[in-house]
DNA sequence: ATTTAGCACTCAACGGGAAGGAGTGCTAAA
DNA sequence: TTTAGCACTCCTTCCCGTTGAGTGCTAAAT
């Protein structure tokens, strides 16, 4: 028991050693020495204690050092590892994030503007490249259903929503529907379901249909089943592509960022975007933050990082937003700042949609 | 006369050897040296008349050396005076011309389609960063129109073309328009001018007002009149902020790209793009070639060139394309392909819309 | 009046030491 | 288990001589 306490005094220890070292490559981009280290310390420890601990640090893979007689520098797993670590215990600046909320007050009316803005902000704060996915089609409000025919069995679904957010579908249908029949459709929802999530009328939809009221004509019911079709060919088609992004050009201007390798990779991965988006789809489930950092399954983040966090609508994980940068970022900044925009983003769309 | 032509001739070869220095640092990156000019230019003279030559050229401002006992290296007028040279005596072969041709044969229908296509062609066969405008709105075949009431005075126009793009204005209005009118105003439109083009549409309302037919009753003129109002609100408001662009990292890829600092002014100008839509919007109506080298009236665009041309829709300028890069680039390739995507761009539109 | 060969001059680029110094690993003592 | 001391490594910096490409100028050639 007691030598457990021991043990686990020594592990904490390395964490905290380890921090330091992330922390400070970070804002100086060198390697670190034990001697810095050692100072930093607010126990009293000398630098070769330190270095011992260095040495089994380096053996376990969290720091390297690029020569000998040079200090060290994280590792991926380094900073994963400090990620791990700092993630739940963090505290974000009361000052900062009053900041941020002010960012929101101003003629901000549709959704595209709030996430106009949450990509900029969050490019702005930590010079890194902004991310944020559309929130699911689901939960839009609906306002208005405009549906066009392009071929057969094909449709456009012009959607527009509560906050006057234009959303377009292509749509593909199991049997094709005439023109009239469209429009009887579109009539029927806008007449029926105005101000109404598309979930919801998924929903009622179907409910309708498995026990319709007493003096409903069977030409309704008929309307309603096609409609059914079409709303959730809609949700389902939903493969949104409609990522926004900005803020190269603040990942270029942060100081230190001399590194053209770099530079290219993240372009690499912004041009490929697709790739992306279909990383951050699979993790909308999750609420919290989810990290890549440095290498993912698929390859596509190499020697980069991303950090998403997903913000709600009604309760819902609804979408998710992220930045992109280089392996070396400010961890804590940017947990920090992402979830804090996550929740103003996730107020922003309840208070515009009521 | 005679004293004339022999002005002319050593002007001439002025132009020429300029032309070689031009063309041999896009491709080398390096100062060019009176020898290496020498070689290249086919009648046998000697570096040491290139020289005196290459000093009138610097005298000029044309060109200068990076240090003494450098080759020289062109300066923004240098590319201008050479561009200008180059603009109208270009070729630019078959060959490539029936490629590029061959890359709109397949699948492309709509008109987002078209530009995103032509966008990723120009990074990709210039290694830089392409541009390409919407069309003006007025040329649009309008397929479908619905108008959204956003709040007092503003208005949400959705459009659908023929081509199946879906485009929305926002609206502002000198009245207001209820629900039911905004309805009879849309369905007026829709009815009468399926397959129209805007212009066509405010045009013929505004005959219609102006002289109307005998049995026309009041009411119907009264809708024509608003129609007019929002048709004209919606082409006056296309400011479309929707330029497509592409290639931000063939930007990077090509190979001489070692120059942070110019990558960085690159970015600077895609953030801020407004001014640069702003400065294409200016040229619109100029149909051919139009280009910036290094800088111009506003300082978007400080050391790098954008060169554009217009493409049309139905003879008229209906937009325009281009090319964003650093000022050393291959003029010659620029401008050809350029002019042969223009082209291209604009047969696909006609194709497309009937 | 041009053009050209020849020559002296300039200056970036390259490479090889030498000096300096930061940082480590190891060892032996605390 | 920690720490002081020390030898060792090797990156960084600076200096300096060499090299060579390229120029400008001058005088001869066309």
């Amino acid at each position: 028991m007691y030598k457990n306490n021991i043990q686990k005094k020594r592990e904490e220890r390395k964490c905290r050693i380890l921090g330091h070292i992330v922390h400070e490559y970070v804002s100086t981009a060198m390697p670190i020495s034990s001697k810095v280290v050692a100072r930093k310390m607010r126990s009293n420890i000398s630098s070769a204690t330190v270095r011992n601990v260095m040495a089994e640090l380096e053996e376990e893979g969290f720091i390297v050092q690029p020569h000998t007689s040079a200090g060290r520098i994280p590792t991926n797993s380094g900073y994963r590892r400090y990620v791990e670590m700092i993630k739940d215990r963090m505290r974000f600046e009361k000052e900062k994030a009053r900041c941020l909320a002010a960012e929101y007050t101003l003629r901000i009316r549709t959704v595209r503007e709030v996430i106009e803005r949450t990509s900029y902000l969050i490019s702005r704060e930590l010079h890194n490249a902004g991310v944020v996915m559309w929130p699911n089609i689901e939960d839009c409000y609906l306002k208005h259903l405009e549906l066009v025919k392009i071929k057969a069995e094909t449709i456009l679904a012009v959607l527009i929503t509560v906050t006057n957010d234009v959303r377009n579908h292509i749509v593909r249908l199991d049997r094709d529907l005439k023109k009239t029949e469209l429009e009887r459709i579109s009539s029927y929802i806008n007449a029926n379901y105005e101000h109404s999530t598309f979930s919801h009328i998924s929903e009622d939809l179907r409910q309708m249909i498995g026990s319709p009221p007493g003096g409903e004509k069977g030409e309704i019911l008929d309307i309603a089943r096609t409609a059914l079709k079409v709303v959730d060919a809609i949700v389902e088609e939903n493969i949104e592509n409609d990522v926004f992004w900005e803020g190269l050009n603040y990942f270029m201007q942060r100081d230190g960022s001399r590194d053209l390798d770099l530079t290219r990779k993240v372009l690499q991965i912004f041009s490929n975007r697709d790739n992306l988006i279909r990383l951050m789809r699979e993790e909308l489930p999750y609420r919290g933050i989810r990290f890549y950092i440095g290498e993912d399954s698929r390859g596509i983040l190499r020697e980069c990082s991303l950090i998403t966090c997903g913000y709600t609508f009604h309760g819902r994980t609804a979408g998710r937003i992220g930045v992109i940068g280089p392996t070396r970022m400010d961890y804590d900044n940017v947990l920090g700042t992402v979830r804090c925009l996550s929740g103003l983003i996730s107020a922003k769309l309840e208070e515009i949609n009521t």
